[in-house]
DNA sequence: GAGCACTGC
């Protein structure tokens, strides 16, 4: 002993605090913490135009808990479009103020509520605060929200504008923070009547943008030509290459493998890798390897890598200009997911991806002329090109009567809106003043689509509901639950038809949830999706726990698959009957085809109802049930005429039949 | 006999 000790040591602790706070300090939003904070004490509304990487997302909400927004405990929200953000960027945040993720700070997204009474900064998806309107809906315990990534318009944000500016009028304590990329800030400001804009630098290199001077006849070749040339004369630098879907990313990543294994040794190692967004994980993974040196990484994605993740190391990208974009048409209710030239802005987004580690170069396959004239300055808002029933019913529930009047930034066309309250009229969750009912106060309370909530509701007095819960959460995963890879598609058909059982898809859905084991190992020996199945389960496991404030039991029907068909009848929107050489729908005599992946495509029965209808290479009913026409006057009487049920091909039927429109009324 | 952009409650 006996050595004088000076101050003590700083901790680990301090030592991390300290580095930490200097890369809080070192962020290009930090010069503005000031101007800032007065332009938000000033107005209250503001428009945050921020760059990526100016650091707002984090540092905001800290810098408005420090001004004194959170006293009296209350909260500042923050939007993300996506869940994975909404959980990382809480989780950096609790980092910097050293506390415990889930107390001060938190998120909440579907399926998780990573938050707790202390919680004042939260982090949550858009759809999760649209949930919180129905049990909160003046937002009362909020001092601020920031709709974050607002330049991406997805749906529920998009809602969000109208709700918000709504409830500021009244609220003149909440203060507003729309934040976007450089995109359309203007537009914003002058929804939310002339908000200012507020703008911060981001930190970025600049990315050179070369066209090409002719169109390209085939540009799946033309990234294969461009990735090579670039591979053999450009300085080291990752690659990666935009297109539009799976098939063509695997056509893609075969082309160059097969180029590289001929030039063999002249060229330097390229690494191929695919990333979309139904590749299992594993798989998925590999991009994130770093490029062993002297080789050249090229990864081929879908628009996954325009937002939804970020690859270190890219400094090329490969712009066809294409995406797929899913459309809606209410005129016949009818989806389809076309390859479309992308927006302007999609294309900048793109280009940045190849500056976020030192300055890059995009290789653009279209001309100039093209990129001025030929292209949308973005794309279409989600809710101009959606099926909207779910978004009508959550609005009709927090008492917004006049929807054709609600204050969209971009309104939905009429018709979709129109068809929309048709549909929930008709499934009893408006009454004809346009008034929610109590089966539509009930129906709100699931976050499914109008049709699978009233299916839903329905098994109730068919005892069933058990059964019903899983096909409903089998319904709602979008992926096909049917894992089916190219080189064993003889193995995964057998697989598939194991599951069969008599009756129609929905059935056999219901199959595959009760025989799952649920494992990663279960799943991959029957050639079902892991990841869809575990998107079941939480889904199932979400409505199962919703079912007493709905007051419905949870029964089964043990065998029996009639109750569960009648359940199915709530679909009576979209029955269908066999006519000649295909089918027709009932209410719109259009013609649509059973799709060949149906376990019904053989059988063809007289009628059934499908779950929904697409358009590909035909007009096809994607996860049809067989079913009996007289259920469909008992559950709906009001909406079908029995002489449209009258069955012409049918010699048997009874001219009679006719008079039952009369017994019902 | 066809085929699955991406999110989200």
């Amino acid at each position: 002993g006996g050595e004088d000790q000076e101050a003590p040591a700083l901790s680990q602790a301090e030592l991390k605090k300290q580095s930490m706070q200097e890369v809080r300090r070192s962020l290009p939003i930090f010069p503005y913490r000031e101007d800032l904070l007065a332009a938000i004490h000033e107005h209250q509304i503001l428009v945050i135009e921020g760059e990526t990487g100016s650091g707002k997302t984090t540092q905001i909400p800290q810098y408005l808990l420090e001004d004194g927004y959170t006293k009296g405990g209350m909260k500042i929200g923050c939007t993300q479009p996506r869940r994975v953000a909404a959980m990382s960027v809480a989780a950096r945040v609790a980092e910097e103020m050293s506390v415990k993720l889930g107390n001060e700070v938190g998120y909440s997204i579907r399926f998780e509520d990573c938050t707790s009474e202390r919680t004042v900064l939260k982090y949550m998806t858009d759809g999760m605060l649209l949930r919180e309107f129905l049990t909160e809906p003046d937002l009362a315990s909020y001092s601020v929200i920031i709709i974050d990534e607002a330049h991406e318009r997805t749906l529920h944000t998009d809602i969000l504008f109208g709700l918000i500016k709504d409830i500021a009028r009244f609220r003149p304590d909440l203060k507003v923070l729309v934040a976007s990329a450089t995109l359309d800030t203007e537009r914003f400001s002058c929804f939310f009547d002339d908000a200012p804009v507020f703008r911060i630098p981001g930190r970025r290199f600049p990315v050179d943008i070369f066209y090409t001077k002719a169109p390209e006849a085939d540009y799946l070749e033309a990234c294969v030509v461009s990735v090579l040339q670039i591979h053999v004369t450009q300085s080291p630098g990752d690659i990666l290459v935009f297109l539009t879907g799976q098939e063509e990313i695997e056509a893609c990543c075969e082309l160059l493998q097969e180029r590289c294994r001929r030039l063999g040794s002249k060229i330097a190692e390229l690494l191929v890798l695919p990333i979309y967004a139904n590749l299992p994980s594993d798989m998925q993974a590999k991009i994130f390897n770093p490029t062993p040196p002297g080789a050249r990484k090229v990864v081929v994605a879908t628009n996954i890598a325009e937002t939804s993740l970020t690859i270190d190391g890219i400094i090329y990208v490969i712009d066809p200009g294409f995406c797929k974009q899913k459309s809606y048409n209410a005129r016949t209710g009818m989806e389809s997911l076309i390859v479309t030239p992308c927006s302007r802005a999609s294309a900048n987004q793109r280009a940045g991806r190849a500056g976020r580690v030192a300055a890059g170069k995009c290789f653009r396959l279209y001309t100039a002329w093209a990129f001025k004239h030929e292209m949308e300055e973005t794309t279409v808002p989600e809710i101009q090109r959606t099926n909207l029933g779910n978004v009508v019913l959550l609005l009709k529930s927090l008492g917004i009567n006049d929807l054709i009047h609600f204050d969209f930034m971009d309104p939905p066309p009429h018709e979709t809106l129109v068809l929309a309250l048709e549909q929930l009229y008709a499934l009893g969750a408006l009454n004809h003043l346009g008034e929610l009912t109590k089966l539509g106060r009930r129906m709100a309370e699931l976050p499914v689509d109008p049709m699978l909530s009233k299916m839903i509701l329905a098994s109730e007095q068919y005892k069933c509901s058990e059964e019903v819960l899983t096909i409903a959460a089998m319904l709602s995963v979008n992926n096909s639950i049917f894992y089916r890879p190219k080189d064993k598609v003889v193995h995964a058909d057998n697989a598939r038809m194991n599951f069969v059982v008599p009756g129609g898809d929905h059935l056999v859905l219901l199959n595959v949830y009760t025989q799952s084991g649920h494992s990663t190992q279960w799943c991959y020996e029957n050639f079902i999706q892991f990841r869809s199945m575990r998107r079941a389960r939480d889904v199932r496991d979400q409505l199962e726990g919703l079912m007493d404030r709905i007051e419905v039991e949870v029964v089964s029907s043990q065998e029996d698959s009639v109750p569960i068909r009648r359940s199915r009848s709530g679909y009576f929107y979209h029955t269908a009957r066999l006519s000649k050489g295909g089918y027709k729908t009932v209410k719109h005599q259009q013609t649509v085809y059973v799709h060949p992946n149906s376990s019904l495509f053989e059988e063809q029965p007289r009628w059934l109802i499908y779950h929904e209808l697409v358009f590909t290479t035909k007009e096809f009913m994607r996860q049809v049930i067989e079913i009996e026409s007289s259920w469909l006057l008992e559950v709906a009487p009001h909406y079908y005429k029995s002489k449209e049920l009258e069955d012409s091909s049918s010699k048997k039927m009874p001219r009679k039949q006719g008079k039952t429109k009369e017994e019902l009324g």
